[in-house]
DNA sequence: TTAAGTGCAAAATCTTTGCAAATGT
DNA sequence: ACATTTGCAAAGATTTTGCACTTAA
């Protein structure tokens, strides 16, 4: 859990304004250590406008206070980007687990990436490496 | 190019009956080396219904036919599987390349993929790897 | 005070569903 | 002939846009 003297910093950062709604964002996705859906937060944000949201999520990701990521369905995943991020270079470049069972979508930073050499010819920026499966918790839950 | 032989056989295989729309889908896919997205295919494939489309390759993914990738924009893109996929097992664990420029997906199966090991807790089933970048085509136009 | 941010209504997209007509086997 | 598949119309869902009101700095 982050502070919320952290947040209002980030945003100072950005030149965002300290709105109690983006406050609202920040706290919701810090609380999770998986990346969380537009839909999902919608449903526990509260007095939120859906128009809003879209309008926060998406100013957020364009300073690079948090990065996408598309689960299974092809719906957009939020996470909070580790601090030195910014809106030239984003490091997203960890391991994203998407479990089957309870659609969560892990962001596992600790794990190195193996190196990929392209063919000839690609010029490579980024590189995004997803797995799926079943987290610890559904692996429980079926046993 | 494959043949339309082989797309025949490919259908009946799975037990869908041959249509013209089916066959023209299965051409255009194979024709391309890059994943396509609905809408592009919907430009190409002339005059076929966009609720029929959608139906076809929900229809061929279901089956095995073809695979799905998200792009960049979270949209959907479509490739041939090769030819040992079916509905219980699909074999796509190969780098998708994601052309910043042309916005092309290019499927690169020739390449490795190295050996991911997760945290304890996690059980893989399927690995996927993309990277963004420039596609040869559109280097050689930037220089 | 004033530029940025929010909420609401409405438009624009994208995707799915139901059903009658057409088509492949 | 019969089950599938298609096209059209219409419903649902998702995302974007415009604009007046509100709020942080």
């Amino acid at each position: 859990m982050i502070f919320n003297q952290h947040f209002e910093y980030l945003l100072k950062k950005h030149q965002l304004k300290r709105t109690e709604q983006r406050l609202r964002v920040l706290s919701l996705l810090s609380g999770k250590k998986v990346a969380t859906s537009q839909p999902d937060l919608e449903s526990v944000i509260g007095d939120v406008d859906r128009v809003t949201l879209y309008r926060i999520l998406s100013a957020f990701e364009e300073k690079g206070i948090i990065h996408k990521v598309f689960d299974l369905n092809g719906t957009a995943n939020y996470a909070l980007c580790s601090d030195n991020c910014d809106e030239h270079d984003h490091h997203d470049e960890h391991l994203h687990f998407n479990c089957t069972s309870c659609k969560n979508v892990y962001c596992l930073d600790e794990l190195d990436m193996p190196p990929i050499v392209l063919p000839a010819g690609f010029k490579l920026e980024k590189l995004s490496f997803s797995a799926t499966g079943l987290c610890p918790k559904c692996i429980n839950k079926e046993s």
